[in-house]
DNA sequence: CGCGCAGTTGACGTGCTTCAACCGCCGTGG
DNA sequence: CCACGGCGGTTGAAGCACGTCAACTGCGCG
């Protein structure tokens, strides 16, 4: 429920707007910049393209030319192992920038899907490059995103040393950190992962997400149905995850 | 025996070594750099900094004024959990930079301590983030490690999806691909971290790490004795770790 | 209305962990 | 010089958490 109001209410309101009115400017790229400089910026931003449910913002090994701002929607980004399964490497959500990881080879490495209607911004990278060099706030909180973005996936690294149930509750509260972060109450998630790509993520077989499930709701920790949750216990949630302060 | 020469004839030959004359300038910051640019980073870098065996280089908490190169030897970089166990998130080598993580937040969300007598150039990170304002090939080297930092921590996420053979597999094959990078021939690499660091990385268990060690010598794959490993069959083990091209 | 896919639940097998004993290298001190 | 203690590493035996296989449910869509 949350989670699809979540996303309309951004589409629908934000489709021609500037970054400087834009809702997710303290989580996004332009964070810190100001006037001339946020203009500049948005000049070279190719604004609000839309990506329908299950389309392709790139695949891996096509030549990266763009990185992009999840503006509304969310995505998961994968790779294929050679027969054929699916490994999700992360979620996307709006206000955080996908393909970073392409920067270093010049072509992506991951395939990004939308897992809903989504829109993106897409910033040219070259020109980021350039107009960062000339706007030192910029630069800087490109580097911040970056960090920010190896801290996380460094955190997930861990995952490989938990069990099912710390890894599941790791998932929940990285997720609830980030609806809080845009502003959401996160008592009610929605997801708009399937259980196959919690599972692909976490490294766990689907059944064992889905009973993982079932016994977070019958110790009354969540209310679970499909893909809505209401979390009723967060700080035990918390504990089970090991991170009692904010994750991110 | 590799892995100790290797250090050492680092260590000797490069202590008053300039960027423009160390022999990790390839896969260091300075690539891509020249004269001026190339004098103006060397001016900033406090070189060569030696760090003993089991010496921290920070502690998660620090506030992050630099980052450092390794230059020798070798650091590993962890979490602690709430009962004491170290988490290892990753392994760093000479050439490689430590620290990145933190820019974020500002403060070392982790720590990185020798594994051996090692030394680092220590790059005050405020003076660097100036001066890759000045040079944008130094901006664009900065953005394309920190990428290949993402692009690596990612694919460690995907190790909790795989089995402990796959998992060994890959963290040895990682660290052929990264030896090699530095020139090494890397038939024959010495291990400067123990069974339980390589376990606590891997998110097995020491006795897993050992036993699967052994398999792999018993299918004649490689030699084990304790920390020093000869590999003989280098495409059976990339087969085991999936990985048939090269992973960085 | 009925097919199909997402999700759940149960029964069973196994790969890894845990517990425990043991080995061998290395440094220390007699 | 050897004896000893300790730590890093290996190996074996037993238990358990998770994976696999399979059946079933309920929602959504044509």
């Amino acid at each position: 429920m949350s989670g699809s109001e979540f996303s309309s209410q951004v589409d629908i309101s934000s489709l021609k707007v500037a970054c400087k009115d834009c809702n997710l400017y303290q989580l996004c790229l332009p964070l810190g910049l100001e006037n001339d400089d946020l203009e500049r910026l948005d000049s070279i931003i190719k604004r609000r393209r839309p990506v329908k449910r299950h389309a392709f913002l790139y695949q891996s090994g096509d030549i990266m030319k763009s990185i992009f701002a999840v503006r509304s929607g969310s995505f998961k980004s994968y790779t294929l192992t050679d027969d054929g399964t699916e490994q999700i490497t992360g979620f996307s959500l709006p206000g955080e920038l996908i393909g970073l990881d392409a920067i270093s080879s010049g072509q992506h490495i991951s395939t990004a899907k939308a897992l809903e209607m989504s829109h993106v911004c897409e910033i040219p990278f070259e020109k980021l490059e350039e107009l960062s060099n000339a706007i030192p706030g910029l630069q800087r909180q490109l580097l911040r995103i970056m960090s920010k973005e190896i801290a996380h996936d460094q955190s997930a690294i861990l995952l490989s040393k938990k069990s099912a149930e710390e890894r599941l509750a790791c998932f929940i509260i990285s997720l609830v950190n980030r609806y809080e972060a845009r502003g959401f109450s996160a008592k009610e998630i929605n997801l708009t992962m399937s259980r196959v790509e919690i599972a692909s993520y976490l490294g766990l077989a689907v059944e064992t997400v889905s009973r993982v499930f079932s016994r977070f709701q019958q110790d009354g920790l969540m209310s679970v149905n499909r893909r809505s949750i209401e979390i009723n216990k967060i700080d035990k949630v918390h504990i089970l995850a090991g991170t009692k302060p904010s994750t991110n």
